[in-house]
RNA sequence: GCCAUUGUAGCUCAGAGGUAGAGCACUUCCUUGGUAAGGAAGAGGUCAUGGGUUCAAUUCCCAUCAAUGGCUCCA
């Protein structure tokens, strides 16, 4: 007999050998049916596999990642087995699971290529072989069988897989007439799949190498049920019609015209009014939390990035310096704002008592990102971060990193994120010669940082070895209304400028100290956030930030002036919005203003006018009524409150 | 940067080796209309750019530029 623990403390005794399914099925026959891997003492392994020792289990279900995995790992495998049969001789690279379901690198026999008129084909093909329910098997095999079979199979991407395995057993897999190489885990059988579908194609190295050969990568998704496959399917069109760059357009929100150049964003009047309000908010919180607001210039002496060490590092994929006709000095556009504001901090002395100086620029910088990576307002070459920087003492990291939670949490609350996770990058244990600062300090920070989350009410994940070489960092992910992740803010703490720029300040001692340096965005930059916000909101701002929050709609022509006298009495309540006075009938005004996203429309003809009253429509909604104008204003700047409140 | 696909009016897109089309938007006129598209007329394009093949290229070929989807990268 075992010894089993549960998740939950509890321990059962079984028979040696037995598997993670009967597991599952001793406790209830739903889970049994549910069940799709098991952890293992930390390791997450087949329910068909055999266990011989006391362990402690986690039984996995397709909710949980891990169970998601070891079905889409079967999924890849299926996706490869349906290509080998419909395109024999086809070689097989890796098929690993993604996020969001699996892919498979592949190459096709000489001659042929695959591609989206394929696909209904190997489709049915996938669904046939899931219907069949065939028994996944995994096999131990020695390192030169595994070799013999994939050399009898011609299929040479393995073979150097295999080759570069240590000597031992190697795993594969078999499930119908089709073998791998896999670790695993994997299903049972393929009868839990389904519903199963390509979802697209595209180029890839042979392990990522671009000097190595292009293969197909294949991918796809899969569900152990097919309304779930529906619904990915339906999110993703969702996530079509939400694409920042089809609503920035629609919106007239942003530009890019190549003539200025990719990847420069040029900022249209609405999309203008909904950044500055952002800033301005923004600002107005720094503000409330004793932070200073600089300006910096564009550019800045190459001899500044170089004792920042960034020239070293990335000088030569930055755009190039910019030549003084006369003096004959460089400068460059500034890639990111520190060393500025290092320069603002060294102006003059500081007593210990000064500190922290927390300070604040939304500065504009520019990257040379490379050409195939731009995208809409996600990744521009030209972007404004909310950026700050505070010099603190060594005692003061772990207050400043809680109050810099405390804001991330606070502006992400009121914008409607209310999903997000954090996680933190530390040192690689193993390896710490590649990071600057001493044993100490980092020590502190890394321990500051997670008591500062850990207080501030986070779970973050742990990340060893993601640190920067010059600190740890916290980052946060935040979740949209369509459950993708976005990385945006990030704190991250410094030793490398305070060191590199000589920074000090005096201390109790009347000696000179080092102040650490703490780098943080919260928008991370107003490009790619207002880009996360169009796509959260779908282009439905919240009414205190969006560009126009009513529009009034005259009947006719008879009643423009009407609209104006209410629209100035709208004004004094704070509330903004235009008159929409074209020569269109109502309908046509109503529907063209409710495309445009605006929150309230007022409809306003000869019964309005005679009782001085509003007809209010609200977006997505319709008709709601009538309200006085100031019934109106009070009710809009409710909203706003409840927005904040929420 | 690499691979693939794409580039036609402000927008969304059709089209063909013989010199270009639709809808929306725009301009003017008619209409003054009560809760998601009123009517008519008009204007608008070096068919991304530069080469080549051809009697003839926007269409075929090559290069460049840009966009899109991936890959690699990201202070």
């Amino acid at each position: 007999m075992i010894r089993i623990t549960l998740p939950d403390g509890s321990v059962r005794e079984y028979e040696k050998g037995i598997t993670g399914y009967s597991i599952a099925e001793s406790i209830s026959p739903r889970l049994a049916k549910e069940v799709l891997s098991i952890t293992v003492n930390g390791e997450v392994w087949d329910i068909t596999r055999p266990i011989d020792n006391d362990a402690k289990i986690v039984l996995h279900k397709f909710e949980d990642e891990e169970g998601q995995h070891a079905f889409w790992h079967t999924s890849a495998h299926i996706l490869a087995e349906a290509i080998e049969a419909i395109f024999p001789g086809t070689k097989f690279g890796i098929g690993p699971t993604i996020e969001n379901g699996f892919y498979y690198d592949i190459e096709m026999p000489e001659g042929q290529s695959l591609s989206e008129k394929d696909f209904a084909v190997i489709n049915k093909k996938m669904l046939e072989l899931c219907q069949q329910n065939n028994e996944v098997v995994r096999k131990d095999i020695s390192k030169e069988e595994a070799l013999a079979y994939f050399t009898t199979k011609g299929d040479e991407y393995k073979l150097e897989l295999i080759s570069e395995l240590e000597d031992g057993t190697i795993t594969l897999y078999s499930q119908g007439n089709f073998t791998d190489l896999c670790k695993g885990p994997h299903l049972p059988s393929t009868g839990h799949i389904k519903a199963i579908q390509i979802l697209s194609l595209a180029g890839a190295y042979w392990r990522g190498d671009e000097t190595r050969k292009q293969l197909t990568r294949v991918y796809g998704i899969s569900f152990p049920k097919q309304k779930m496959l529906q619904e990915y399917l339906e999110m993703i069109e969702e996530a079509k019609k939400r694409d920042h760059r089809k609503i920035g357009k629609e919106l007239e929100l942003f530009h890019f015209s190549p003539k200025v150049g990719m990847g420069m964003a040029l900022w249209l009047p609405r999309g203008t009014e909904l950044r500055d309000r952002l800033e301005a908010w923004l600002t107005a919180e720094l503000k409330k939390r004793n932070h200073e607001m600089v300006k910096t210039p564009h550019i800045g002496h190459v001899d500044l990035y170089k004792t920042s060490g960034h020239y070293e590092k990335y000088g030569k994929d930055s755009f190039q310096p910019i030549q003084t006709p006369a003096e004959g000095e460089a400068f460059m556009l500034k890639p990111m704002n520190c060393p500025h504001h290092v320069e603002i901090f060294k102006a003059k002395q500081y007593s210990y008592r000064d500190l922290p100086y927390r300070m604040a620029e939304f500065g504009t910088v520019y990257r040379y990102e490379q050409h195939g990576e731009l995208h809409g307002l996600t990744r521009v070459r030209s972007f404004t971060q909310d950026d700050a920087h505070v010099f603190c003492r060594p005692d003061q990291v772990k207050d400043e990193f809680k109050s810099i939670i405390e804001l991330i949490m606070f502006v992400y609350k009121s914008l409607g994120f209310k999903d997000y996770k954090a996680q933190i990058s530390l040192r690689d244990p193993d390896d710490k010669t590649k990071y600057i600062g001493t044993d100490e300090n980092w020590e502190k920070a890394e321990q500051a940082i997670q008591e500062a989350a850990h207080e501030m009410g986070l779970k973050p994940t742990i990340e060893l070895g993601e640190a920067a070489f010059y600190g740890p960092k916290l980052d946060f992910i935040v979740k949209d209304a369509l459950g993708r992740n976005w990385q945006l803010g990030t704190i991250q703490v410094d030793y490398n400028l305070p060191e590199r720029f000589e920074l000090e300040y005096k201390g109790a001692d009347n000696l000179s100290h080092q102040p650490i340096m703490l780098h943080r965005a919260i928008f991370g930059s107003m490009e790619r956030f207002v880009a996360v916000l169009i796509e959260h909101t779908a282009g439905k701002f919240p009414l205190w930030l969006t560009p126009d929050q009513v529009v009034l709609l005259p009947i006719s022509e008879k009643f423009n002036d009407y609209a104006k006298k209410v629209l100035e009495l709208l004004k004094n309540y704070d509330i903004r919005g235009k008159i929409d006075d074209r020569n269109e009938k109502i309908g046509r005004k109503i529907r063209d203003n409710e495309l445009q996203r605006i929150p309230y429309l007022l409809v306003l003809g000869e019964k309005e006018e005679e009782s001085g009253n509003v007809s209010v429509r609200k977006q997505g909604e319709g008709d709601i009524g009538n309200m006085s104008i100031e019934e109106f204003a009070n009710f809009i700047n409710d909203q706003i409150q409840k927005d904040f409140e929420k």
